[in-house]
DNA sequence: ATGTCAAATTGTCTTTTAGACACTTTCAAA
DNA sequence: TTTGAAAGTGTCTAAAAGACAATTTGACAT
């Protein structure tokens, strides 16, 4: 048995954190993914949720807002936790395994990782890849049938989160800092719900449910309108 | 840094599972809790929930079933994830440092746990306490006001999933396998809830939501009645 | 200036769901 | 036979959810 060896300021080579970031450009949802830039001959170059391994000591929850920033310089958003992933074969992709020979010092540990998410407004953030991330990209959700390690299956149970966390609190998360419209709303609610909603029973529900201030304002472009 | 010496085999210091079962007994709700027998001088004898290391190759889930067995001989219930808990400070009482020194061969590892909740019927599941549990008993949820390491945390937490589960999937998990009384799910419904609910309105709600096949038998005791 | 088009805005009715509320029935035990 | 404790039962009201179509606005093209 060894004994503990690591120093504080170690990674701890068992303890990962992954981000599943949903991005609404008033047109659809979108996934903040990371593009490893394998130049393999032979195996796939799947993207990946942006996560790393976590320090030794530092809380989870500190952990991911650090990865997050440190591989696509986003920060300053709300994570709330999807859960524990630790399969044994989460790493089962031959790519995956080369891959994490190529950065971690212990490729071959078995990695539990605790995933988190959020929904932000696209325009509000740019992603800019660092550190192993090659690319730091919006990716449509429909547009995604697979990735890395076990991201896929991660992404599945942090939809449903999502679906559900909008049913008891309405209004997506850190989109509200920003006035936006009713439909664009409306918008939001079709795309994560996947079906059509009635437009005038969701603007009464909405409007029932808070205290939104109307603005003044209209916009230019075809419509007219108000906002809150 | 240390390679990778550990044995597929070997336990994984840096990982583990705790598990709250909730019990109902027609009275109350109860936790199933373990006391770890410390005769110590000076620091106290906290109980704690059911947990303890996972193995090198296992899934976490799996872990979770065998370590509630091993600890208190319960098994086949359902356990459902609560999340993954990772403070760096979760073990930060004297007691269960100590504790950790007689038990752990790397008791200062840091440790993050995956916490899993269930409820059950007390009666079907009678707990025997093995290894370092030195007893598994069901405690009032009431009476519960201080555990070992951060399992209170993680209970609290447990009790917000098990409402919410319960309002979505409305019959609580395995209660069902026996008949029971619709004053007993009643009942079970202000335990979780903490709160009186309306007889009619609740024995309406419940029978127009399933199929119940109700029986002919009645009980003796006080009143007469059906069951499903 | 006028016409056209895209998107925004708005209200009613019906169905379903949630909640309040009190008396009668049953069975066992005294 | 009486008594008591818990079981059983129905109506009305309020709130929420869902279905449904016509009108208004402003930009752009003619």
């Amino acid at each position: 048995m060894v004994g503990n060896t690591r120093k504080k300021t170690d990674l701890n080579p068992n303890n990962s954190v992954d981000c599943v970031i949903f991005g609404f450009d008033f047109e659809q949802i979108k996934v903040l993914l990371i593009d490893r830039g394998q130049n393999l001959g032979n195996s796939k170059n799947l993207r990946a949720l942006p996560g790393n391994l976590i320090y030794e000591e530092e809380d989870l929850d500190e952990a991911a807002y650090r990865v997050l920033e440190e591989l696509t310089g986003i920060k300053d958003i709300y994570l709330e936790q999807v859960g524990a992933f630790g399969n044994p074969n989460r790493v089962n992709k031959e790519s995956d395994r080369e891959w994490l020979k190529s950065i971690r010092d212990e490729p071959n540990a078995r990695v539990i990782t605790a995933a988190y998410y959020s929904l932000v407004k696209i325009d509000d953030f740019v992603p800019k890849a660092h550190s192993f991330a090659k690319k730091a990209e919006w990716i449509p959700l429909t547009e995604i049938e697979e990735l890395a390690f076990d991201h896929f299956e991660i992404l599945q149970v942090a939809k449903e989160k999502l679906k559900q966390k909008i049913k008891i609190q309405p209004i997506g998360f850190n989109l509200l800092p920003e006035k936006f419209t009713l439909s664009q709303l409306h918008k939001l609610y079709e795309c994560i719900f996947e079906k059509p909603l009635d437009k005038r029973n969701f603007r009464r529900k909405i409007q029932k449910l808070n205290i939104l201030t109307n603005l003044k304002e209209k916009q230019r472009g075809v419509p007219h309108k108000p906002s809150q």
